[in-house]
DNA sequence: AGCACGCCGACT
DNA sequence: GTCGGCGTGCTC
């Protein structure tokens, strides 16, 4: 018997299968998904595979054997490895960085030497009882005397509960041995509590609508406002799945979001729940993923790459947040969990249900036709009413010489501290400052590996790079002129929060943007904090938008809306309200009345005006007359083609090849944009030129982008990156 | 990716 | 004459 193998080396002229014998004794074990170490290459390396498939003839002659089975359990199953030729095809990604990426990382490493399995020590007897009871009476150490007292009592104690020396004594002379248990590292199996809440007719209506297509691969879009309990839905709908034998998915966007959901996930549903995101370490994801291969549980929650969860049977897969761009990975292989799980619902018959207030405009636009399921929930639960929505015009604030807060957030935010109500304040930008030029000659600071300018960052006195890390001490004086002092312009959030609690001394603020969320953990303390109103005032960026729930929360302010509008990307409107709706929906969930007030230089913009009535559909309907007149999604499909090397000729020479092969042989209603440079066109010392492909149709271009592909495979400087579907370009 | 083979320059 | 530069090619 012979085993095809996909050797681990993540290299394009490597990714396909070698031949190997099966020894005899692995005959009965070896099964396609496994991993198995195999001799590759001219010396006596070794290196791990994973088996794709097994045969009973080959016509290759002087093969070598497989030596071991790396993992002794079916890492990928038939499912997933055919969703990893599924990803190579629809993203041209290899096929072993495709099954790398569905796989915690305790799975997918080099040497399989560490040990991700997790024991406790027990102690058990190890002589009969008898004996035991007559030896007791003549040890002469208490302690060893207890440790053998409780072993009369329980069949096995734990051992780090006793001193080690009288253990090592008893364990010595026979009287006990060690049991080691493997333990789950996240254990959850007592927090089950009962659940009493009545849904709501609508949240039962829409629940009623997903399980009618029980068994049948559809796609729902569930529309509903912030605070609509889409969360009850859902829950309700994996607790009946799970009732009826299948297992159940549900992805979530960041672990801001996963923290209060897991905590309702595991009340009702205990130790059935397996989560999955970047923030568990290497140990806690393994066993993780271990419960989920032993069926120990039968739902998952997780951020993006959950979506891989090794789980079989199963019968509902949930979005939440559908909108959010974290489930598009920006690293190869570039997926998008929506395209997976619209794979592994059409693969397990299981419906897909979307759930956002602001979806993306192409799931929209796809609801609208008819190509998902359409359910709307137009009310909050409850019937809490929706925050009243204020824009406030800076130009006439800035005459007053309030650039950041104006008269009108200030007398607010007074109100709702006097009222011992919380506050969120949300900003879109980090650091302090995030421009620092000289006084005299006007020199800016620019980071040495990409082409933008540093932010200032006034807790480490330093200046910061927010691609690449690149940091130096802010300088004294000028380092060009030796003359001028140092200024900064602009607003982040750490100068905004010295500013607050200037202006609100008897306050108490807690910011949370990534320089205060680096450490594991920290996350889930502000936002623990917070809740337990420990603090005021919540500011922030886009971090605090996402599915929070603070029942003391009644104002909400956007201190620069313009700040988002003026990204330039053709989604940026679509973003902004999705955004700024977000953070809206975090004042008076808990019917608190409230209020959110959006200051901005652009009172007029249509964008806010819509997020101020509320109107989705309105903006949304706008938004595409333009996206269809400019030829963007949902009216046409986007490639983005990155051309990168260390070499700034090399990028702008094959960057004009690539868009000159892609004009002759791409269809000539296809639209060929560019090459430009990159929006950022210098990042870690690499240069980056952009293609952009817009098409509707166009049969060749998956053939000719491959063509292309493999044709920089071994280019000597220069190399590809092709992202489908790139959420900005 | 990693390693060997191979064909041209500056060294004991 | 040989040591070694990294270009090219192959790996079941």
């Amino acid at each position: 018997m012979y085993a095809e193998v996909l050797i681990e080396y993540k290299v394009k002229s490597l990714d396909r299968t070698f031949t190997y014998i099966i020894p005899e004794y692995l005959k009965n074990i070896i099964k396609p998904g496994m991993k198995v170490t195999v001799p590759f290459g001219l010396g006596d390396d070794t290196i791990n595979g994973f088996v794709t498939k097994i045969k009973n003839d080959t016509n290759q002659g002087n093969l070598k054997s497989i030596i071991a089975v790396t993992d002794s359990f079916l890492v990928l199953n038939k499912e997933l490895l055919s969703l990893g030729v599924f990803m190579k095809e629809t993203y041209l990604c290899t096929l072993i960085s495709a099954y790398q990426t569905m796989l915690p990382t305790s799975l997918k490493i080099k040497d399989n030497k560490s040990n991700y399995q997790k024991t406790t020590t027990y102690l058990v007897k190890n002589m009969p009882l008898d004996f035991i009871k007559t030896y007791i009476n003549e040890v002469k150490h208490s302690s060893q005397k207890e440790i053998l007292e409780s072993l009369l009592e329980e069949d096995r104690i734990l051992k780090n509960k006793y001193s080690s020396s009288s253990v090592q004594t008893l364990l010595k002379k026979g009287l006990i041995k060690e049991e080691k248990v493997e333990i789950y590292r996240i254990d959850k199996r007592s927090e089950l509590s009962t659940n009493n809440l009545v849904l709501s007719p609508l949240q039962k209506e829409a629940y009623d609508e997903i399980l009618k297509d029980f068994g049948k691969s559809s796609t729902f879009l569930l529309h509903g406002v912030t605070g609509s309990g889409k969360t009850e839905i859902y829950m309700r709908l994996i607790e009946e799945v799970v009732r009826r034998g299948k297992t159940a998915v549900m992805l979530v966007p960041e672990i801001t979001l996963t923290a209060q959901i897991v905590d309702n996930f595991y009340t009702r549903f205990g130790g059935d729940v397996a989560i999955l995101h970047s923030a568990l370490s290497n140990g806690e994801k393994y066993d993780e993923y271990l419960k989920i291969l032993r069926k120990d549980a039968h739902i998952v929650v997780g951020t993006r790459s959950a979506i891989f969860a090794p789980l079989e049977n199963i019968g509902i897969i949930i979005i939440d947040e559908e909108q959010s761009e974290s489930y598009k990975q920006d690293s190869t292989p570039r997926y998008n969990a929506l395209d997976i799980a619209k794979y592994r619902s059409a693969y397990n018959n299981a419906p897909l249900v979307l759930g956002s207030a602001t979806p993306t405009y192409e799931t929209y636009a796809r609801a609208l036709k008819g190509v998902y399921k359409l359910i709307t929930l137009p009310k909050r639960i409850n019937n809490s009413p929706l925050p009243e929505i204020k824009i406030v015009d800076m130009q006439k604030e800035a005459k007053k010489r309030n650039t950041i807060i104006s008269e009108y957030l200030k007398n607010k935010i007074d109100e709702t501290l006097n009222k011992n109500e919380q506050v969120i304040l949300l900003l879109n930008r980090r650091g302090y400052a995030t421009l620092v030029n000289c006084d005299a000659c006007g020199h800016t600071f620019k980071c040495p590996n990409c082409d933008i300018t540093l932010t200032y960052h006034k807790t480490s006195n330093s200046l910061r790079c927010h691609y690449c890390g690149y940091f130096i001490s802010k300088p004294d004086k000028c380092p060009e002129c030796k003359e001028g002092d140092i200024r900064d312009f602009g607003l982040g959030t750490e100068k905004l929060e010295n500013m607050i609690n200037d202006t609100f001394k008897n306050a108490k603020v807690i910011r949370m943007d990534a320089d205060t969320t680096g450490k594991k953990g920290s996350h889930e303390r502000i936002i623990k904090d917070f809740k337990k109103e420990k603090y005021n005032i919540l500011l922030g960026t886009q971090m605090i938008s996402k599915g929070l729930d603070f029942p003391k929360v009644s104002l909400v302010g956007i201190i620069s809306a313009d700040a988002s509008l003026s990204i330039p990307d053709f989604r940026s409107a679509e973003k902004t309200f999705a955004l700024l709706n977000q953070v809206a929906g975090r004042a008076g969930r808990a019917g608190l009345t409230s209020e959110v007030v959006i200051q901005t230089y652009n009172p007029d913009n249509f964008t806010l005006k819509m997020v101020k009535s509320g109107t989705f559909l309105k903006n949304y309907q706008y938004e595409m007359s333009i996206r269809k007149a400019l030829k963007y999604p949902p009216y046409y499909y986007l490639v983005g083609i990155k051309v990168c090397s260390r070499v700034y000729e090399d990028a702008s020479i094959e960057s004009s090849k690539v868009a000159a092969y892609l004009k002759k042989y791409l269809s000539s209603e296809t639209i060929i944009l560019g090459p430009t440079t990159a929006g950022i066109f210098k990042m870690n010392n690499i240069y980056r030129f952009q293609i952009v492909i817009k098409y509707r149709f166009d049969e060749h271009l998956l053939a000719v982008l491959k063509e292309i592909d493999e044709m920089y495979i071994n280019h000597k400087s220069t190399y590809l990156e092709i992202d489908f579907n790139p959420y900005s370009i």
